[in-house]
DNA sequence: GGTTTTACTTTAGACACTAAATTAAATTCC
DNA sequence: GGAATTTAATTTAGTGTCTAAAGTAAAACC
């Protein structure tokens, strides 16, 4: 037993609204009502508690007009100063900290460049804290309390127990940062993998919100997968599920960045796409192992002007990503597959032979079940995904003890 | 809006109460309280109002000693005959018609032998329908009411539309059965995956019900799979998620069942195995398409014993469903892959090269995260799940309006 | 300026739950 | 054998949450 069970009704309501403000922006207490199956005397009780604790406002009437008869609604918002999160995003060679506001909104942004790759685990652990200590200070001085922490990783992590299990940013593995960083802001700290991230803010995105399961594949340096099932993310045992970028395609195939054979992201991820461009093609120079936005941009458009050579190669990966999402569709069967990520900017050429994979391996009932789209990338969507997610975990703290 | 809300927290626990007495078999008032974090008052309260409506009775103080002192425990237990369900199972070349009383124990069950992949969807639910009908009139002679039915099927399925899109026992696709036989018998119908109603009855045994997440993978003349999240079974938009059998080993490769090439059931399956075995070995004659069960007894015999050519067919089907497990492994990181179904008596002639494959495919992280085992397959399990599913589904059916 | 319309608040009552007190039914102790 | 002890179940009293309905507020309409 935690709590007794009327409390538990009035939290679950209380996080509702806060949740049904975040996703639509300002509202009046009517429509909170309709939109959570709440008695409007109700919401009148809830949202008088949140506004005695400051975690929304009201807005004056004469910043809105909403037409019609009647008395007008008063709309409430969330209070964007009540709380701020920050979120760390973590990916090869580059260090991303970004401050979000209570109503999810980024404050604050900041871009570091180092080789992730060399760092020992005290190194990143010290950076780390030194970088995130400087945002916490400025912004514990001008705001009230630095709520949680974020931090969004490439690789397969653990959010349960904290630690990240394989980074393809990091030289070493299994290491645990979030206790620490815990202890040293006396806040909660958040482990995501980076898809998890973006699939979240996407799924809550009009356009794809109702799909309930909804799978994203991210095409980029790596293949990252987020699976979302009843709009919450999927998490395996350890949290770490969803690595679709080392499902198999070929068994004893091309040799993959986590050290086996016939991976996915061996066929189809950038590292893997210029391995095979760079010696038949001439190609900007370049550290080939890690190819660069340009480079990349290069391969694709010979790709997609139609050098044979160059489409050889999207075909090959546009097979294997075919017949990965094939399996994803046998075995999840999800509302819609959404393709994003910096490398959808070769999905074009792909798109031929993974169709013609798709068909090859499924019945087409199974194909026609679920929806294949793409969507465009934007550097920040991790962040923002993360942010959400972390203002999520942190809501139920934020209402203990109205005094 | 629904239900008023404290109707929903009543409603809840009642239904709470019921499940623990179908789980733990008879218990007493405290015990129920504390399994399910509700006050004794309350269990006294809900329990009174199940006993005037009949779904619970009281057990005679003196069919039990409890020892200790103090005032002895009043058992309660599920009134079995408050109600009946019917379970159907529907697999190649057999029919299996089962009823279950209201604590889940299969109380008559019938086989049929008919040759189902020959039959029209009109002559199918024509033997459904009488079948049913004469166990239905029996049942309602004797007892107050059939609350359910459960049809069974091998292969694909959507729950949600009631129509089994596509069987391997059957000719045809896209058949509708449900409706029809809600309407004659005037209660709901369930359709289920027959993978998911053994992956349920498993799930509640006492040596299992530990893993939250937890896959099933059922050997046989196809190869099935449920995947139960936080122990419910996992479906997809359509219902008919899963599909493991025809996930993809090798694009391109041997011909399965379904008219696709290189799906795991192509060589792990029953039939793939046969199909490779019997051009080159000597093999009691009868159907090759559909080895019965000496046949592949025979057969699994042969491999165990060591024939050089048994076993190597053996390690290709373990090899192929190894690589199928590792892709399960990196999708969904379940705490544990069971492997049941009659095809287990061949699995330790698959094993070295199962284990084998999973080493090449995946990083030992994802391999260490997850349990393998297998477990014994018996006959009934299917309809057991089936009647456990169906009960739950049709219990806040019978809790309406008390007089 | 009165009527109508819509939004919000207050009031009154219902329901589910719990803690504490009470009753029930056994064992143990003397 | 009767009193004390122990544990189970029920009853009682009280709290919290919710809703429907009545009441109040603030606009547009006529």
């Amino acid at each position: 037993m935690t709590l007794p069970l009327n409390d538990i009704t009035r939290r679950d309501n209380t996080l509702a609204l806060l949740r049904s403000l975040r996703t639509h922006g300002p509202t009046a207490r009517v429509d909170l009502g309709a939109m959570n199956g709440i008695s409007s005397a109700t919401v009148t009780s809830i949202t008088a508690d949140l506004l005695k604790q400051e975690l929304i406002v009201e807005l004056p009437h004469d910043a809105h007009r909403n037409g019609g008869r009647g008395r007008p609604k008063t709309l409430i918002e969330l209070n964007r100063d009540a709380a701020c999160v920050i979120c760390v995003k973590l990916s090869i060679n580059e260090v991303q900290i970004v401050v979000g506001d209570f109503s999810g909104h980024i404050r604050h942004s900041a871009h570091f460049t180092l080789t992730t790759q060399s760092l020992t685990p005290a190194q990143l652990s010290d950076f780390l804290e030194t970088r995130i200590s400087e945002v916490h200070a400025t912004m514990k001085a001008s705001w009230q309390r630095v709520a949680g922490i974020c931090l969004a990783v490439q690789g397969v992590v653990s959010p349960v127990n904290g630690t990240i299990i394989w980074s393809p940013a990091l030289g070493f593995r299994n290491a645990s940062f979030a206790d620490h960083l815990a202890d040293v802001f006396n806040c909660p700290v958040l482990l995501e993998n980076d898809a998890n991230c973006i699939a979240r803010i996407l799924a809550e995105q009009p356009e794809y919100s109702s799909y309930p399961n909804l799978v994203v594949i991210m095409l980029g340096y790596g293949i990252g997968m987020s699976v979302l099932i009843d709009g919450k993310p999927f998490l395996g045992s350890q949290g770490s599920a969803a690595e679709f970028g080392h499902s198999k395609y070929e068994p004893g195939g091309a040799l993959c960045a986590c050290g086996r054979r016939g991976c996915i992201e061996a066929y189809t991820s950038d590292y893997a796409l210029y391995r095979e461009a760079r010696s038949m093609l001439a190609l900007p120079a370049g550290d080939s192992a890690h190819p660069s936005h340009d480079q990349m941009q290069t391969l694709t458009q010979l790709a997609l002007q139609g050098d044979p050579v160059a489409r050889q190669i999207y075909d090959k990966a546009g097979r294997a990503l075919g017949f990965g999402i094939a399996n994803v569709l046998a075995l999840f069967n999800p509302d819609l597959v959404l393709i994003t990520g910096s490398g959808v900017r070769g999905y074009d050429a792909m798109r031929p032979s993974l169709e013609r994979a798709l068909r090859e391996a499924l019945v087409d009932e199974l194909i026609g079940a679920s929806q294949l789209a793409t969507c465009p990338w934007e550097r920040d969507m991790t962040c923002l995904g993360g942010i959400a997610m972390t203002l999520q975990a942190i809501e139920p703290d934020l209402l203990v003890t109205p005094p």
